[in-house]
DNA sequence: CGATGGTGTAGGTGTTTCACCTACAGATTA
DNA sequence: TAATCTGTAGGTGAAACACCTACACCATCG
């Protein structure tokens, strides 16, 4: 314990990600930083909301995502929950694809896991002083959105709500209706709205042909 | 340098994967233990290649969702080029969705970034001394099919009959059963027979998973 | 040679999903 | 304010699915 840090106060941060390895390396970055900490971290939407309830943090870094539950809900549970309380989201996806639903849902900030360790701190340090971090290509992407006026989506699938997309890649990784609905607690019926809707958004004939795209997208060959 | 390590012969690893933060916490992990050491990274398949080409390491640990060009198809080159160079996957998919294709490909072992980080020297140390590591669910598949009649380590898909392998890929051409028994001029049940037969030799719990599967095959993705 | 087992074919029955509608409250936008 | 989008869910009839049984044909294996 050197004197030099024993006096500041440090920021605590939580991280909820399901890879340890992910998770090991971000506390060791974390920590041996003077003025910050990881205070703990929570491999589920479930543990962290559990977590936050005992011990606030002044950051969560959450992946998006998570096995069980998708990140967008964690976020918006914890937006409706501690409304002031910063997130960074940290995902593998590519920004284009949830940067924007990222902040939108109330998150602070998106970094990718591709980016550099060093971006996290930076990222970490801009949205604890109140700012918003967000990525080159966010940034250029939503301002030329904004130029141009209209929304044009390259991809379809960026049309899909929310709650659409993460039926969708449920979809794509070999989920049924029901098994999709007993995850994400909805009715079989909800479940089943949504499936329509992305049908018709995607402009599909058929349930063989979205399960079919669904799952080459979520392999990554459709990569957008 | 200490003595004791000076003398040992460390097998070296390349690591091939797009995120710093795994890369980072991977290099650590290995190269704290006295016998193993890694020799480079690649973020990319090119890359990956273009390493190899100058340097030789004794194992290969490759994430299969890099951006551009599917992990499957690096394993693929990797074994076309040095087949006996072992490469062992690390994935964040589910084993369910991955792993057998991924040996199929020419991989000698699975895990996913969800597994504990012990865990994956012990698949290195596996894999090194050459056996094949697999996580449980897999071990279980495949038995479970060789039990069943099937041939080991082939493609399970060359024990489908005449008949059954004609659905098969008509399943993966998007066509649904009423479709098929048409276009065969079959009764619909017989049609479904097939599929019941094809699931079970194949090994899957739900018509969405064959689905996948077909799909995936048909397209190519699959080392027929 | 007869028993066993895979193959091609198909029916029965009950469960689940699909497709297509309707509904409604809150949020957003025009 | 009217219109649309989003999240949620129910109803109904038509498909599809799961699981079982059946049987003839043809191998092949004791």
């Amino acid at each position: 314990m050197p004197p030099l840090t024993s006096t500041a106060i440090k920021r605590r941060v939580l991280l909820v990600d399901d890879h340890p390895m992910i998770v090991e390396r971000l506390t060791q970055l974390i920590d041996r930083e003077s003025d910050l900490t990881v205070c703990g971290s929570a491999p589920s939407r479930r543990e962290a909301i559990a977590f936050l309830e005992r011990d606030l943090p002044d950051l969560v870094i959450a992946d998006i995502s998570l096995k069980e539950s998708h990140g967008l809900e964690l976020i918006k549970d914890i937006k409706a929950l501690y409304p002031s309380l910063p997130i960074l989201v940290l995902s593998m996806y590519d920004e284009s694809l949830y940067a924007e639903r990222s902040l939108r849902a109330g998150a602070r900030g998106y970094i990718t896991k591709q980016e550099a360790t060093t971006k996290v701190l930076i990222a970490i340090r801009q949205i604890l002083s109140g700012d918003v971090y967000m990525g080159e290509r966010t940034v250029a992407r939503m301002l030329s959105r904004c130029a141009s006026g209209g929304s044009f989506s390259a991809s379809p699938i960026e049309s899909l709500a929310d709650r659409e997309l993460e039926v969708f890649q449920m979809l794509g990784g070999g989920k049924g209706t029901r098994e999709i609905a007993q995850e994400l607690n909805l009715s079989i019926k909800t479940v089943e709205s949504y499936r329509a809707r992305i049908k018709e958004k995607l402009n599909f004939q058929t349930a063989y042909q979205l399960i079919q795209y669904a799952s080459q997208w979520a392999s990554g060959i459709d990569s957008k």
